[in-house]
DNA sequence: TCTGTATATTCGTTTTTCAGCATATAGCCT
DNA sequence: AGGCTATATGCTGAAAAACGAATATACAGA
């Protein structure tokens, strides 16, 4: 009952139901979580940390990006929690435009997708301020 | 949204999570789940309250007796997670102690069945101390 | 009206959780 | 090696949650 217990302690914060609904669309890395939500990477950080701990996420890291997915029904409750993710997100108005906000940033390549040398890019061709926030 | 993570940060507390197992069963009064989970009358109470304020639990009066039920889909999550307490209250081994121990004091009259003027019937043919506590 | 029982609520305290900020680690690229 | 980027983690204060103990309320019955 403990590891039930654990998922809804997981659920039961604002943010990380958040997260756990944007990744219901696929696996993520923290930089696109960040954008999404635009909240500092600290504190999604230990969210994802505090979602890991407690058996909800699966970690893979390449190379500098660490992807975070569900993980698959490591206990009762999440199962039942992963159903319920699904169904509810084409009801939520937030979570709808968060999974939209996603889709855009996505589309406009304005968020870490594994391209190389991104960081040249950068430097040599943009001056977008919106990849490092409004100056 | 805000609803469904009410539900989740109900069910984010292990007392809460044994009440709501054991009101799977059946509606029960507060005596009722004191007795099974053997804890103190403010405690339950309070968990209790907080059960409702989130729409998990309604409540109805009879005469001095409050009777607590889960509460009939009030919100997505809501309706998940009562799924997920039908179908793990076969599995998780507390569960079925507690529901054990709530048949099991059921059956002996050790807890307020709405049974009329109970209260002679104690003065007058018993000296069961498990009713008051160990002296 | 008085008594006893069931339940709710308040108070003060302790524990837990969360946020912000700063710092540390780890990998890529030159 | 050194710089840059992505991510993790430590620290601290503030807010929220939970508890025990005590008190308040509500109802039933004599």
């Amino acid at each position: 009952m403990d590891k039930d217990l654990a998922v809804f302690k997981a659920c039961s914060d604002a943010t990380r139901l958040r997260i756990l609904f944007l990744l219901t669309e696929r696996e993520l890395c923290v930089c696109e979580i960040m954008a999404v939500l635009d909240m500092p990477q600290g504190k999604i950080s230990r969210h994802l940390a505090v979602l890991k701990q407690y058996g909800l996420l699966e970690d893979r890291r390449d190379g500098v990006w660490i992807y975070y997915a569900l993980a698959t029904d490591s206990s009762i409750a999440l199962k039942y929690v992963s159903v319920y993710l699904v169904s509810a997100r084409q009801v939520h108005e937030r979570v709808q435009a968060d999974l939209d906000r996603l889709r855009g940033l996505a589309s406009e390549g304005k968020i870490c997708v594994p391209q190389p040398s991104m960081a040249l890019l950068q430097v040599d061709e943009r001056e977008d301020p919106a990849l490092l926030g409004q100056p």
